[in-house]
DNA sequence: CATGAATGAGCGTTCATTCAT
DNA sequence: GATGAATGAACGCTCATTCAT
């Protein structure tokens, strides 16, 4: 192979979108993505053969590094509530501490760019919280409701929660803690 | 007369908005618009000086009739389960029957153009609903947490469970059902 | 009406065209068009919805024209061979006085950014001139070809002949004598 | 060896010029031609220097393969009206049994990507062909036209009946015949 | 020489806004 | 005020050519 396609190059244009993206939204053109990037405007497109592709990766490596975040270290032993509260403060301070990746990810939630495939992998990659979440709402008022909304009713407080805690940094520990008492009441 | 000019030309555009907006998203051209709306493009420009406020009024429009609806007929003498249950029914079944509205009103919550003092004026519009709310939770869990943050999680809740709705017409009284449920069970 | 679109404009437009695609061929810029024309660049697409419909305007414009040309000041009660003569010398003619529609036309003549349908407008248009071919040639060796046929064999004589009248000016009389000679001897 | 680089390389690029451009034009993209030719897209520029190169080669690769075609197996002792059919035959059913050939010489003739250079280089290696329709025309009413002339009258009758040929392949038989009555009748 | 990523000027087209009618 | 043409900056994307590997 010639040049083989660089990975930096690739994630600079991602992390340039991101910022770009926050700043300005989805309209930002992808001129000054290129330029934040320190890469020529052409090269986004050897990288991303269309805008649209470009913010459906972006969706896509957003959505499975939260999965990833919420996961990881995982008390394995631990009961659903250590566990749950684990999930919580994983995901509302991968919020807090990502405020533009948080900003963009809810431009790409009701963006008609990012593809219904797209949209139901990022499901699939979630499935580990998914059952997770099941497990905390088994016996719950929520148990015999469809284990996709219960999760996504989880969601909507996660993310209401994180912007709270990044519009107010002095008091992201009540929100988180607050939030967590929410959730658990919720689900139980 | 103050404003001589059609008030039912101001609400074409403003109707047209929200169906093109709810097709297209906020990048929608405004001659498309004054197209949809059967007016000529000049005309969005001597209703709405620019197209953000074109977009700010819509927010304003939407939030507006979403809280007049919210609140109509609340039973005055009710207890707070009651009143709360009318809220929520309210609530989603708005944004259930009016998917076009509640897709424009999700797109315009993430948007910039949308200027912090009209989200103000929103809230402060929502105000009867906030005291329900604050009502509702005087002894729950999150008691001492604000009561705007309050709000927007059972915010976070209601257009969660109206997505449901308007996705699966066939179980849409589940969801507003179970949906009750878990609000009722998070703010007691 | 507001401001009615200007024919005046319109025309500076094709006209312009002529010109640049003459001078550069088809990939010629709309930019550059615009500037010949005196014209923004964005009035082009008021004229003309995208770069091919205006080739397209163009062609059926050139080859009307020439139609016309052609028809125009037919000897009414004059013999066939007075007749074609007429055709001939105005056809060439206004190739030889027409350079750049020639070269333009010669280049929409190959090109797959015309429509079939406006190839066969075209067509149509020049009926007449159809039917004194066919008269020409109704007892000559074409007597039996397919009409499109045998025209399409005299338009190549008259295009080959107009190229050399444009390129040898001081011998145009010449070529356009030449050249009728051989179509006569063709048809008859 | 003068040209180390692979002959095969080389002509499966103008093959798949051929192809591509009779497809899409001379717009046509140097990578897709690369592409079809199975060569990566560096390689057009190794054996071509330019886009432009490429076309030119083309043009000469096109019009001496057709001059070799006319004049193989031209039967010596034969008379002219013999030869010339010969010529005819040949000429025509080149275009008919290679279209894609056959379009894109028809683009590189209004082209101004071909050098005057190699026109005339291709008109020189012509001179056979040139030669007959001389003697053919020699006592003919073109008799006194410039030779130049005469042979693109002659060339623009055996295009228009090629291409009516690969239009109506179940007429090619017919035009191919009434082309060259036609072509006869011309020239004497 | 082979490869294909890198480059950036350039393209056709769009669009919010202005303004002549 | 109503209308819709005028405007030109901006956009996403393409592409011939170069050159690092």
């Amino acid at each position: 192979m010639a040049r083989p396609k660089s990975e930096d190059r690739r994630n600079a244009i991602l992390a340039a979108t991101v910022e770009i993206v926050a700043e300005q939204g989805l309209g930002a053109p992808t001129a000054e993505i290129a330029s934040r990037a320190r890469v020529p405007h052409g090269s986004v497109f050897t990288y991303f053969e269309t805008k649209a592709e470009l913010l459906n990766v972006l969706y896509l490596e957003l959505t499975s590094e939260l999965t990833n975040t919420v996961i990881a270290a995982m008390p394995a032993g631990a009961d659903t509530r250590a566990q749950l509260h684990h999930l919580w403060v994983r995901w509302t301070d991968w919020g807090a501490s990502n405020p533009s990746k948080r900003r963009v990810q809810a431009q790409l939630n009701v963006s008609d760019q990012v593809t219904e495939l797209n949209r139901n992998a990022a499901y699939e990659y979630a499935d580990p919280v998914f059952e997770l979440i099941q497990r905390a709402s088994a016996s719950g008022v929520l148990r015999d409701a469809p284990l996709r909304y219960v999760a996504a009713l989880v969601g909507a407080l996660a993310t209401t929660t994180m912007d709270f805690m990044i519009r107010n940094p002095a008091e992201a520990d009540e929100f988180r803690k607050s939030g967590f008492e929410a959730v658990w009441r919720l689900l139980t």
